[in-house]
DNA sequence: CTTGACTCCGTACCTAACTACGTAGTTTAT
DNA sequence: ATAAACTACGTAGTTAGGTACGGAGTCAAG
């Protein structure tokens, strides 16, 4: 398989491909003839790395992810999901707040009778 | 009031300012002896500016609220912050997926008897 | 046996929101 | 009056996750 046949399967581009080898979270095979040839397993990489970063992993950590071992470095795995937990949680309530602030303004806005914006305004002082 | 006097009474750094006032956020005064002068509405600038991020608006976002005028664009700052709401729906629902994903993975660890870290296994496949 | 499509590789570019650096000028304190 | 601290300004670097480009090599079809 040439790398736009594994692009088209595993529908992500051939830049993509070499991003990940760059950033070595895919092995390069070696080429005999000049083009390199791949297999499946190229396929269930990239399946592993968009399933990861469904998750929310960055490319860095879908990287040591990788290197982990299934079997001995399950409580670091564990430890490393459980922090990106949090930090999920964190950045949800981030743009929670954000939106709830943001409601407040566009909810002055659809009431109030005065000329000026009561969102504009509302930026305005402390809050 | 001196830049560095902003900066600590706005509490962002000089760099900060140098950066919005090269992307216009926030005007530059003319110096007539070589070093400008801020006033009390720089402060008030900097603080609309800083409650425009924390509701969730970009630098370039903000840029055009503070271009426009309070009384005659009502209706589009009103459909800019409707639409910036959506966008921020949309974030958090994604990051809410990751945060279900992950929980399950979470989850299958910490029940599982097997060897595999259920994680990385659960990473695997199609999702 | 040459054209066109594809591949390899290195390098540069992209967005966002800063942050840092270097040089030159200015102000302040001693 | 001179050194330290601050200012102005332009330019370059940072992070993340790619995307794009250009030149050289390779391969299959006609």
């Amino acid at each position: 398989m040439k790398i736009s046949e594994l692009a088209n399967k595993a529908n992500v581009s051939v830049e993509t491909i070499r991003y990940y080898q760059r950033e070595q979270l895919l092995d390069i095979p070696s080429n005999q003839t000049g083009i390199r040839q791949y297999a499946l397993s190229h396929i269930e990489k990239l399946q592993f790395i968009k399933n990861a970063k469904l998750a929310g992993f960055s490319i860095a950590e879908i990287k040591q992810l990788i290197q982990f071992d299934s079997v001995k470095d399950r409580t670091t795995i564990l430890a490393l999901s459980e922090h990106k937990k949090k930090d999920l949680q964190i950045k949800i309530q981030e743009l929670k707040s954000a939106m709830t602030f943001l409601q407040s303004l566009v909810k002055q806005c659809k009431l109030s009778e005065q000329p000026e914006c009561p969102i504009l305004e509302g930026l305005k002082g402390d809050c």
